[in-house]
DNA sequence: AAATAATATCGTAATATTGCGATATTAAAA
DNA sequence: TTTTAATATCGCAATATTACGATATTATTT
Protein backbone atom coordinates (compact mmCIF):
# COMPACT_ATOMS: atom_id res chain seq x y z
CA UNK A 1 0.00 0.00 0.00
CA UNK A 2 1.65 3.21 1.04
CA UNK A 3 -1.36 5.42 2.11
CA UNK A 4 -1.96 5.06 5.56
CA UNK A 5 -5.52 4.36 7.34
CA UNK A 6 -6.86 7.20 8.66
CA UNK A 7 -10.41 6.36 9.17
CA UNK A 8 -9.27 4.44 11.81
CA UNK A 9 -7.58 6.48 14.12
CA UNK A 10 -9.30 9.28 16.13
CA UNK A 11 -9.71 13.20 14.34
CA UNK A 12 -7.39 14.44 16.85
CA UNK A 13 -4.83 11.55 16.59
CA UNK A 14 -5.22 12.72 12.62
CA UNK A 15 -4.24 16.20 13.16
CA UNK A 16 -1.40 15.70 15.28
CA UNK A 17 0.20 13.79 12.91
CA UNK A 18 -0.84 16.18 10.10
CA UNK A 19 1.05 18.71 11.89
CA UNK A 20 3.89 16.50 12.84
CA UNK A 21 4.40 15.30 9.37
CA UNK A 22 4.28 18.77 7.97
CA UNK A 23 7.21 19.54 10.81
CA UNK A 24 9.20 16.06 9.62
CA UNK A 25 11.25 17.67 6.93
CA UNK A 26 14.39 19.33 7.61
CA UNK A 27 13.54 22.03 5.12
CA UNK A 28 10.05 23.10 6.62
CA UNK A 29 11.86 23.25 10.14
CA UNK A 30 14.73 25.82 8.36
CA UNK A 31 11.69 27.21 6.99
CA UNK A 32 9.87 28.26 10.27
CA UNK A 33 13.30 29.01 11.97
CA UNK A 34 13.58 31.47 9.47
CA UNK A 35 10.27 33.11 9.56
CA UNK A 36 11.21 33.32 13.40
CA UNK A 37 14.37 34.75 12.72
CA UNK A 38 13.53 38.29 10.33
CA UNK A 39 9.58 38.14 12.05
CA UNK A 40 8.26 39.35 8.71
CA UNK A 41 9.05 37.67 5.66
CA UNK A 42 8.28 37.21 1.86
CA UNK A 43 9.23 33.87 -0.06
CA UNK A 44 11.74 35.27 -2.07
CA UNK A 45 14.00 35.36 1.10
CA UNK A 46 13.86 31.74 1.80
CA UNK A 47 14.45 30.83 -1.72
CA UNK A 48 17.99 32.57 -1.46
CA UNK A 49 18.33 31.38 2.30
CA UNK A 50 17.49 27.21 1.66
CA UNK A 51 19.65 25.29 -0.04
CA UNK A 52 16.14 24.62 -2.87
CA UNK A 53 14.97 25.69 -6.09
CA UNK A 54 12.02 28.13 -5.87
CA UNK A 55 9.51 25.49 -7.22
CA UNK A 56 10.57 23.08 -4.31
CA UNK A 57 10.11 26.03 -1.35
CA UNK A 58 7.05 26.98 -2.72
CA UNK A 59 5.94 23.48 -2.10
CA UNK A 60 7.18 23.33 1.60
CA UNK A 61 5.32 26.49 2.46
CA UNK A 62 2.43 24.98 0.72
CA UNK A 63 2.56 21.75 3.21
CA UNK A 64 3.34 24.00 6.32
CA UNK A 65 -0.07 26.14 5.65
CA UNK A 66 -2.46 23.24 4.87
CA UNK A 67 -1.06 22.03 8.20
CA UNK A 68 -2.05 25.29 9.78
CA UNK A 69 1.65 25.73 10.92
CA UNK A 70 1.89 29.02 9.35
CA UNK A 71 -0.65 31.87 7.28
CA UNK A 72 0.08 33.55 4.37
CA UNK A 73 -1.16 37.14 3.66
CA UNK A 74 -0.97 38.58 0.23
CA UNK A 75 1.42 41.63 0.32
CA UNK A 76 1.54 43.15 -3.57
CA UNK A 77 3.09 40.58 -5.65
CA UNK A 78 4.88 39.05 -2.75
CA UNK A 79 2.86 37.07 0.22
CA UNK A 80 4.00 37.52 3.87
CA UNK A 81 3.99 34.33 5.23
CA UNK A 82 4.14 34.25 9.04
CA UNK A 83 3.63 31.80 11.89
CA UNK A 84 0.48 30.50 13.25
CA UNK A 85 1.04 30.41 16.85
CA UNK A 86 -2.30 28.32 17.51
CA UNK A 87 -1.01 25.32 16.19
CA UNK A 88 2.44 25.53 17.94
CA UNK A 89 0.37 25.95 21.39
CA UNK A 90 -1.94 22.97 20.13
CA UNK A 91 1.42 21.01 19.49
CA UNK A 92 3.01 22.19 22.91
CA UNK A 93 -0.47 21.32 24.63
CA UNK A 94 -0.57 18.04 23.65
CA UNK A 95 3.19 17.49 24.56
CA UNK A 96 3.27 18.73 27.75
CA UNK A 97 0.08 16.32 28.38
CA UNK A 98 2.49 13.75 27.38
CA UNK A 99 5.08 14.71 29.56
CA UNK A 100 2.69 14.84 32.56
CA UNK A 101 1.13 11.28 32.49
CA UNK A 102 4.84 10.00 31.67
CA UNK A 103 6.14 11.69 35.02
CA UNK A 104 3.22 10.29 37.27
CA UNK A 105 3.89 6.47 35.98
CA UNK A 106 6.76 4.46 36.33
CA UNK A 107 7.83 1.58 34.15
CA UNK A 108 10.69 -0.70 32.52
CA UNK B 1 14.55 12.81 -6.37
CA UNK B 2 12.48 12.19 -3.09
CA UNK B 3 15.74 12.13 -0.94
CA UNK B 4 15.70 15.17 1.16
CA UNK B 5 19.23 17.38 1.09
CA UNK B 6 20.03 16.37 4.82
CA UNK B 7 23.37 17.43 4.53
CA UNK B 8 22.03 21.48 4.09
CA UNK B 9 20.19 21.49 7.60
CA UNK B 10 22.11 22.00 10.90
CA UNK B 11 22.11 18.78 13.08
CA UNK B 12 19.32 20.67 15.28
CA UNK B 13 16.98 20.99 12.52
CA UNK B 14 17.89 17.41 11.09
CA UNK B 15 16.73 16.07 14.97
CA UNK B 16 13.42 17.93 15.06
CA UNK B 17 12.23 17.09 11.44
CA UNK B 18 13.33 13.15 12.39
CA UNK B 19 10.96 13.05 15.33
CA UNK B 20 8.43 14.97 13.77
CA UNK B 21 8.41 12.85 11.16
CA UNK B 22 8.39 9.84 13.22
CA UNK B 23 5.03 11.67 14.62
CA UNK B 24 3.84 11.91 11.40
CA UNK B 25 1.63 9.09 11.31
CA UNK B 26 -1.70 8.27 13.16
CA UNK B 27 -0.87 5.09 13.97
CA UNK B 28 2.19 5.97 15.51
CA UNK B 29 0.39 8.80 17.80
CA UNK B 30 -1.73 6.42 18.37
CA UNK B 31 0.92 3.99 19.95
CA UNK B 32 2.00 6.39 22.03
CA UNK B 33 -1.16 6.96 23.53
CA UNK B 34 -1.85 3.69 23.99
CA UNK B 35 1.35 3.41 25.56
CA UNK B 36 0.36 6.63 27.88
CA UNK B 37 -2.74 4.57 28.69
CA UNK B 38 -1.53 1.53 29.61
CA UNK B 39 1.81 2.12 31.36
CA UNK B 40 3.65 -0.91 31.16
CA UNK B 41 3.25 -2.87 27.80
CA UNK B 42 4.13 -5.57 25.37
CA UNK B 43 3.70 -5.14 21.93
CA UNK B 44 0.80 -7.62 21.25
CA UNK B 45 -1.24 -5.55 23.05
CA UNK B 46 -0.99 -2.87 20.34
CA UNK B 47 -1.56 -5.73 17.73
CA UNK B 48 -5.08 -5.84 19.39
CA UNK B 49 -5.67 -2.90 20.17
CA UNK B 50 -4.65 -1.17 16.11
CA UNK B 51 -6.79 -1.56 13.25
CA UNK B 52 -2.88 -3.13 11.67
CA UNK B 53 -1.34 -6.30 10.97
CA UNK B 54 1.46 -7.42 13.73
CA UNK B 55 4.42 -6.97 11.21
CA UNK B 56 3.42 -2.86 10.10
CA UNK B 57 2.84 -2.25 14.11
CA UNK B 58 6.39 -3.94 14.41
CA UNK B 59 7.52 -1.11 11.67
CA UNK B 60 5.53 1.58 13.76
CA UNK B 61 7.41 0.84 17.06
CA UNK B 62 10.81 0.45 15.20
CA UNK B 63 10.22 4.04 13.60
CA UNK B 64 8.93 5.43 17.02
CA UNK B 65 12.59 3.53 18.74
CA UNK B 66 15.04 4.96 15.88
CA UNK B 67 13.86 7.83 16.61
CA UNK B 68 14.19 8.00 20.32
CA UNK B 69 10.39 8.40 21.19
CA UNK B 70 9.79 5.00 22.65
CA UNK B 71 12.41 2.54 24.51
CA UNK B 72 12.22 -1.15 24.13
CA UNK B 73 13.24 -3.45 26.93
CA UNK B 74 13.31 -7.14 26.36
CA UNK B 75 10.91 -9.40 29.32
CA UNK B 76 11.11 -13.00 28.49
CA UNK B 77 10.01 -13.64 25.27
CA UNK B 78 8.07 -9.99 24.79
CA UNK B 79 9.57 -6.79 25.12
CA UNK B 80 8.45 -3.78 27.20
CA UNK B 81 7.92 -0.22 25.27
CA UNK B 82 7.13 2.75 26.81
CA UNK B 83 7.79 6.87 26.10
CA UNK B 84 10.60 8.07 26.02
CA UNK B 85 10.30 10.85 28.26
CA UNK B 86 13.68 13.03 27.24
CA UNK B 87 12.54 12.95 23.70
CA UNK B 88 8.90 14.64 24.21
CA UNK B 89 10.79 17.21 26.91
CA UNK B 90 13.08 18.29 24.07
CA UNK B 91 9.92 18.48 21.65
CA UNK B 92 8.12 20.70 24.38
CA UNK B 93 11.20 23.14 24.72
CA UNK B 94 11.52 23.56 21.25
CA UNK B 95 7.91 24.17 20.58
CA UNK B 96 7.80 26.38 24.42
CA UNK B 97 11.13 28.84 22.70
CA UNK B 98 9.23 28.94 19.24
CA UNK B 99 6.29 30.44 20.85
CA UNK B 100 7.91 32.41 23.02
CA UNK B 101 9.76 34.31 19.72
CA UNK B 102 6.47 34.31 17.94
CA UNK B 103 4.53 35.51 21.23
CA UNK B 104 7.72 38.63 21.27
CA UNK B 105 6.84 39.91 17.83
CA UNK B 106 4.59 41.39 15.50
CA UNK B 107 3.33 40.41 12.08
CA UNK B 108 0.61 40.19 9.41
C1' DA C 1 12.55 -31.92 22.42
C1' DA C 2 8.33 -30.28 20.32
C1' DA C 3 4.81 -26.92 20.44
C1' DT C 4 3.41 -22.38 21.32
C1' DA C 5 3.67 -17.38 21.80
C1' DA C 6 5.66 -12.86 20.93
C1' DT C 7 8.16 -10.25 18.05
C1' DA C 8 11.24 -9.12 14.08
C1' DT C 9 12.69 -9.29 9.33
C1' DC C 10 12.19 -9.97 4.29
C1' DG C 11 10.10 -9.15 0.04
C1' DT C 12 7.05 -6.73 -2.58
C1' DA C 13 3.02 -4.02 -4.30
C1' DA C 14 0.66 0.35 -3.84
C1' DT C 15 1.03 4.94 -2.85
C1' DA C 16 3.28 9.31 -1.21
C1' DT C 17 7.02 12.56 -0.97
C1' DT C 18 10.78 15.24 -2.74
C1' DG C 19 12.96 18.04 -6.03
C1' DC C 20 13.08 20.69 -10.00
C1' DG C 21 12.61 22.42 -14.93
C1' DA C 22 9.17 24.47 -17.57
C1' DT C 23 5.46 27.22 -17.51
C1' DA C 24 1.57 29.85 -15.60
C1' DT C 25 -0.14 33.79 -12.85
C1' DT C 26 -0.31 38.22 -10.91
C1' DA C 27 1.08 42.73 -9.49
C1' DA C 28 4.28 46.40 -9.54
C1' DA C 29 7.66 49.13 -12.37
C1' DA C 30 9.37 51.16 -16.42
C1' DT D 1 1.58 48.47 -22.39
C1' DT D 2 5.66 45.91 -22.11
C1' DT D 3 8.86 44.28 -18.86
C1' DT D 4 10.20 42.57 -14.61
C1' DA D 5 9.69 40.36 -10.11
C1' DA D 6 7.51 37.15 -6.93
C1' DT D 7 5.11 33.24 -6.42
C1' DA D 8 2.32 29.13 -7.78
C1' DT D 9 1.25 25.09 -10.51
C1' DC D 10 2.22 21.16 -13.68
C1' DG D 11 4.53 17.15 -14.92
C1' DC D 12 7.79 13.91 -14.17
C1' DA D 13 11.75 11.11 -12.33
C1' DA D 14 13.89 9.36 -8.16
C1' DT D 15 13.20 7.82 -3.78
C1' DA D 16 10.61 6.86 0.58
C1' DT D 17 6.71 5.17 3.16
C1' DT D 18 3.02 2.07 4.23
C1' DA D 19 0.99 -2.29 4.63
C1' DC D 20 1.10 -7.07 4.91
C1' DG D 21 1.89 -12.17 3.86
C1' DA D 22 5.44 -15.33 4.52
C1' DT D 23 9.02 -16.57 7.21
C1' DA D 24 12.62 -16.25 10.78
C1' DT D 25 13.93 -15.73 15.59
C1' DT D 26 13.74 -16.39 20.36
C1' DA D 27 11.93 -17.58 24.84
C1' DT D 28 8.58 -19.92 27.41
C1' DT D 29 5.51 -23.88 28.09
C1' DT D 30 4.29 -28.59 27.67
Amino acid sequence: MGASKTDHFTDQQNQIAIIAKALGHPARIAIIEYLLKVNACICSDIVDELPLAQPTVSQHLKELKNAGLIKGNIEGNSICYCINEKTFDLLKEYFSKIIFTVTNQKCC
